[in-house]
DNA sequence: TGACAATATCACTAAACTGTGATATTGTAA
DNA sequence: TTACAATATCACAGTTTAGTGATATTGTCA
């Protein structure tokens, strides 16, 4: 259970950290980054953004404390530290799921199945 | 366990949800919902916002999907309609907690309890 | 019907955010 | 040292957002 009483501070903590997941750029970064840790430039191919803004959404999920940065040499490795946001994902996504699925009831009544 | 693969149009609407909670009033009028649900003009002095701006929260959370309105005469009702929020909220603090323990373990380490 | 209360919507301002080209930084290797 | 590659940061434009006073809408009651 959540505290039942939160503060300000905790509140606003609580907001910042969803912040950074409500952006569709960065949770492709993740998305990808789930499929295998790997370095900026193999982002950008991947996700078929461009390196600054990369650089900028990596450098807002590390603030976060979402991922984690390792310099190689040249290159900069970058991992998921919180393999929370996944069981969260999943949760948001069954949600959707859900009211898409009543969504479609409402005009589709007893269609059982999918 | 989140589908593996997710499509631009799952993660458009993955950030839309986490957009709704990204925000320290809307958060606390959730946290507020939470304790009892009430009626908006009871939401303005819980929470101390101005009735224009709990309006406009509320209908973003509605609209999200996150809580339900009921129509009472001359009140309308407000109810959470999606307790997996306050899962997420719990996962979030508990990070959250960690961080700041880890965050202290660097000035103060070897302290145990708290 | 008219007066009034509760809530939603509108129009606006100020602040925050995204994406980008250009540039700075950091590291490698010759 | 110099040249170069990878990444981070800067400065800016365009868009979105939160909060607000004013107003519209919806319902109650006399």
């Amino acid at each position: 259970m959540v505290k039942s009483l939160m503060n300000n501070t905790q509140l606003g903590a609580l907001a910042r950290t969803f912040s950074a997941l409500a952006d569709q750029s960065r949770l492709l970064i993740l998305h990808t980054l789930r499929q295998n840790p790997c370095y900026v430039n193999e982002l950008c191919e991947k996700t078929g953004l461009k390196q600054a803004n990369v650089s900028k959404q990596l450098g807002i999920l590390k603030n976060a404390g979402l991922v984690d940065a390792q310099r190689q040499g040249n290159l900069v490795h970058y991992t998921i530290c919180e393999p929370i946001i996944f069981e969260i994902c999943e949760l948001v996504c069954n949600k959707l799921e859900r009211d898409a699925r009543r969504r479609l009831e409402d005009f589709a009544p007893a269609k059982r199945g999918q």
